[in-house]
DNA sequence: GAGTGGTCTAGACCACTTC
DNA sequence: AAGTGGTCTAGACCACTCG
């Protein structure tokens, strides 16, 4: 039931420091380390690769760059747990202005196999999808209705695993129960008016303005695993973003 | 007139690496090269600095990394014209889907030595500003209404210089003639509703919905050099960005 | 004090661009 | 062929954390 997704073969004709980084990347993905575990030191990997110390550094800051790992000065290399799942609501007027973002619960509407629509289905590169449709909700208001689209091939009987054993936030789950590990996302936010279905689920009047975000989620090889597309209340709504 | 924008003296504390990455942006921040120029290879900056090559590539990497400076193989290390002025226009539904984004026109309204408003003066850390209001239009329709704030004493007679010269683009002009270079920015984006004066000078109707992209600049010492809010058609917008 | 990551050296060789 | 950046080595010493 359980697939753990294939990382490629390290490219021979790739530099070492590359090699060694979707060496990690892979073990990473298998699930080896668990969110704030420490990774071998550079002292071991320097050992194991047979690589000199500064070309394991250099893979090592690869993935700290990729936002992967953190490392701290006198104790060690550790996992971070991937946290961007919340990132979405840090954006939303509600959110406390200096404290740590809330994570909203989650309110599971259906879960479904079907046909992705033609966007989702390009992006992901299949159409035998599961989509999930759900609820996020603080302190019993509706914050937002989202709509995502997984491929079934690496997801396969997510639509029936138990509702409760979940959680709040869908990409450690991801790791944890299918090895896919998202490693970047890409958001395009815009604006709508709501749909009467919209609407009601929102708990607004058709018509009234939405903002939309839509992702699309990345595994560490580059591979698009997930499109979700999710609406909210515009007046509420704040985006952050930074340009360089 | 025109003064240039004091670089900090680099801190002996800190590491080799970073006070040279410091003395590089303080001559690119003084005009020492323009976009597409070379600037000295690893080998002379070597020697000039007593570094050795490792660290020297790290002081380069560093301003790589920021966006400033490109490296090409075998030709060698070149001044990146800075191009996210035009980035708020790549997220404009209007825009070709794959092509060159179209730098919208200028039309300058107003200039006028102002009071900041309280948010803009203690972002910018003075009251004593220049406001600057423009509409940006392609094609004879006009997308944006942007109001711009500067402080003073770094852009000392921008509310005087002949408008002709300025250009689109304003991050160039303030390299070229504040010494003030413009290395990252921060956007927030939300939803608002026309006023009467947006929407006369939108060329829309009071209470129509608008995106409003709220914007602070800083330069290479990371000070805040300019506050700008801009707002277009909400129906038309769309705006990109990736997490990590 | 032992172990970790952070900085830095002084080279080597390779791949690529330019003339 | 000369010059550029890209990769890699095999160390050194330092700053920091932790038991």
């Amino acid at each position: 039931m359980v697939q753990i997704q294939q990382e490629r073969e390290p490219d021979k004709r790739l530099p070492a420091y590359l090699q060694l980084r979707d060496r990690l990347a892979a073990r990473i993905a298998a699930g080896e380390w668990r969110a704030d575990d420490v990774l071998p030191s550079e002292n071991v990997l320097t050992r194991e690769s047979g690589l000199s110390v500064g070309t394991v550094r250099r893979a090592i800051q690869q993935l700290v760059d990729e936002g992967l790992l953190e490392r701290r000065q006198g104790s060690g290399t550790f996992l971070r747990k991937p946290a961007f799942d919340a990132t979405l609501f840090r954006f939303f007027a509600l959110q406390p202005k200096d404290g740590k973002p809330v994570i909203p619960v989650s309110r599971v509407i259906a879960r479904t196999r079907a046909k992705a629509p033609s966007q989702a289905a390009q992006i992901l590169g299949t159409e035998d999808c599961i989509r999930i449709d759900r609820l996020r909700v603080v302190s019993d208001e509706i914050l937002l209705s989202e709509e995502i689209w997984l491929p079934n091939h690496l997801f396969d009987g997510f639509d029936s695993v138990d509702a409760s054993s979940i959680g709040p936030l869908l990409y450690p789950y991801y790791q944890e129960r299918y090895g896919v590990f998202v490693a970047r996302a890409e958001d395009e936010v815009s604006f709508a008016t709501a749909s009467p279905a919209q609407a009601q689920r929102l708990n607004r009047l058709p018509g009234d303005p939405l903002a939309r975000i839509e992702r699309t989620a990345f595994s560490l090889t580059g591979d698009a695993i997930e499109w979700r597309v999710a609406y909210g209340d515009a007046a509420r709504f704040r985006y952050r973003s930074n340009i360089t």
